[in-house]
DNA sequence: TGCCAGGCCGGGT
DNA sequence: ACCCGGCATGGC
């Protein structure tokens, strides 16, 4: 339920981040297709190694849904193979390509023209599609207003006591989506400052993030 | 060298 | 309802 001191922490948090960082211009793709696969393949995976298997794709020419549902799996593993995880991701791409061209006529925008919660659940429905990578793709392909929960944000939401260590995935999307406005282009700024700001400061190898904006430097306590 | 990265599933208690 | 092992590459 919706609470003043949250709403405004959160404000908080979103101001501090802004102002250091500034838009942020996301999602680091060109074409909803792309970002689709890009939320797929960067499951549990570093971005950068994402970035080579979108090379691959380009280079080929096989990054749109005809290509890709052609496309033997054995010659995609191969492809996606920079993104690690590739036998079950090329599972997950397939699985997703079968609900867009069976249940959406292979149209993305149809699919996105449906009811954004009736999608939501379509897409959880799909065997390797969880909460966080339905949620960036109504976000970041869709322009959807979910807000996309990751570890980055449970860990800093954690830090600030504004949830507790074992929140589960809709408690935290809850905190934000019942204290902020209903706004795609606010989620998409906010989630990607978390993770600029995740990569600079609260990565695990450097746990004492000094200088970072979520906290004064003479308190140098995690964000 | 070892640890980690923008999860998720399936099988076991 | 949890808890945990498995999935795999590339960068630091």
């Amino acid at each position: 339920m919706p609470d003043k001191r949250v709403r405004k922490e959160l404000k908080a948090i979103y101001e501090v981040l802004y102002k250091a960082y500034g838009p942020q211009h996301w999602w680091p793709g060109d074409t909803p297709f792309e970002v689709i696969v890009g939320a797929v393949l960067t499951q549990n995976t570093a971005w950068g190694n994402v970035e080579k298997t979108i090379a691959n794709l380009q280079r080929e020419h096989v990054l749109n849904l005809s290509r890709l549902n052609s496309m033997p799996s054995k010659r995609l593993a191969s492809l996606i193979r920079p993104s690690g995880y590739f036998n079950i991701k090329t599972r997950r791409l397939k699985n997703l390509i079968v609900l867009i061209r069976d249940h959406y006529r292979g149209s993305l925008k149809r699919m996105f023209a449906d009811d954004a919660m009736e999608l939501r659940a379509n897409l959880l429905g799909v065997n390797g599609i969880g909460p966080e990578t339905a949620d960036s793709i109504l976000l970041y392909a869709g322009g959807k207003p979910f807000f996309v929960v990751d570890a980055y944000t449970k860990r800093i939401l954690v830090r600030h006591g504004l949830i507790s260590n074992n929140a589960d995935y809709q408690e935290v999307q809850s905190l934000f989506m019942e204290n902020l406005p209903k706004d795609a282009k606010l989620y998409n700024e906010f989630h990607a400052l978390i993770v600029k700001v995740s990569k600079e400061h609260c990565i695990k190898s450097k746990p004492l993030c000094c200088g970072c904006p979520l906290h004064p430097p003479q308190l140098p306590k995690k964000c």
